[in-house]
DNA sequence: TACCTATGGTTGAGCCCTCAACTATTTCTG
DNA sequence: CAGAAATAGTTGAGGGCTCAACCATAGGTA
């Protein structure tokens, strides 16, 4: 016997319409950042990010947290960026393992360049195409599916940790 | 006068939770598939497609086709999983140009072995945390999106032709 | 104080993807 | 038929991501 709940022919019409809808929707917007902006739209949130803190500076883990990163994808995220001007990275005074990623000028000046055109992608291929009770609609089932994550992930962190914990 | 239609702040909400709950969803779905069966997320589609195609087997641009795949990008990851033993190229006598992607029985035990896990996956992370309303509302959501970027995608390709043909 | 562990962050390897260039074959056109 | 253009597919470089290993510092605890 199979405990698979697989899924029904209706389902399974509205996971791969989602999925590819998706996946058009993602490669749409990387690639218009990359051509127009020159960066891939990981970077585009980081610098979203840093810019909307007090400073325009945050501490690696901070940032982390806000972009939903590991911290491994953020250092490597921060190294190129740094190479390209656009963030500093400053070391922190209070806690000698810390740093800082502080946004430069040049970086703020990307962001701007970028904003636009990345904004009209996503009202052209989004908001454009759904009914003001869709966009409604879509908000409340993105927050349902992140709902269920969220917790999703704080627990296979906490999992990991026992299983650290215990040498399992 | 910027002629850049921002998003408003409700749009910005569903905007950043839709995009967070994708992010979620995708990175969930990649690294149980990856953990549990050995295989990125797009290995997966190739072989459901195949294992769907009649005798299992696909030139590769119908391939590239249905998996919505660059030619690049599939031939790459072919070479990979015929590396694993998942998948047999063989050539195309009525076009000396053309192969074939065969799906090997390794393969499809491969795909029989992911399917429960994915499955399970899909379903308790996005069904079972919607109403039957809200999965009518995501197929139709998909769909409008879908409508919106598939011809864009044509048109894009249309353009890139246009634009070889006149080497603008 | 001396350890022991937790935390902040970086690094390198390996994988997948994109992009552009390339080969080989086929089809179209004069 | 000869040459041009289109088609099928591959390849290599380069970039971003993940994973695991790794420093260095901080914070307990004996």
């Amino acid at each position: 016997m199979s405990g698979t709940r697989w899924l029904t022919d209706a389902e399974q019409r509205v996971w791969r319409d989602f999925s590819v809808a998706v996946n058009m929707l993602r490669a749409h917007l990387e690639s218009q950042l990359q051509r127009d902006a020159g960066m891939p739209h990981a970077y585009y949130e980081i610098l979203v990010v840093l810019s909307e803190a007090p400073g325009r500076v945050l501490r690696m883990s901070e940032l982390a947290l806000a972009t939903r990163s590991s911290r491994s994808r953020l250092s490597h995220a921060v190294a190129r960026m740094e190479a390209n001007g656009w963030v500093r990275r400053e070391s922190c005074d209070t806690d000698k393992r810390g740093s800082f990623a502080q946004l430069t000028a040049a970086g703020l000046a990307a962001l701007a360049e970028a904003a636009p055109g990345h904004v009209e992608a996503v009202r052209e291929s989004l908001f454009d195409v759904l009914t003001p009770d869709q966009v409604r609609q879509l908000g409340e089932i993105s927050a349902a599916i992140r709902g269920k994550l969220a917790p999703r992930c704080a627990e296979a962190e906490a999992a990991e940790l026992e299983r650290l914990e215990h040498g399992d």
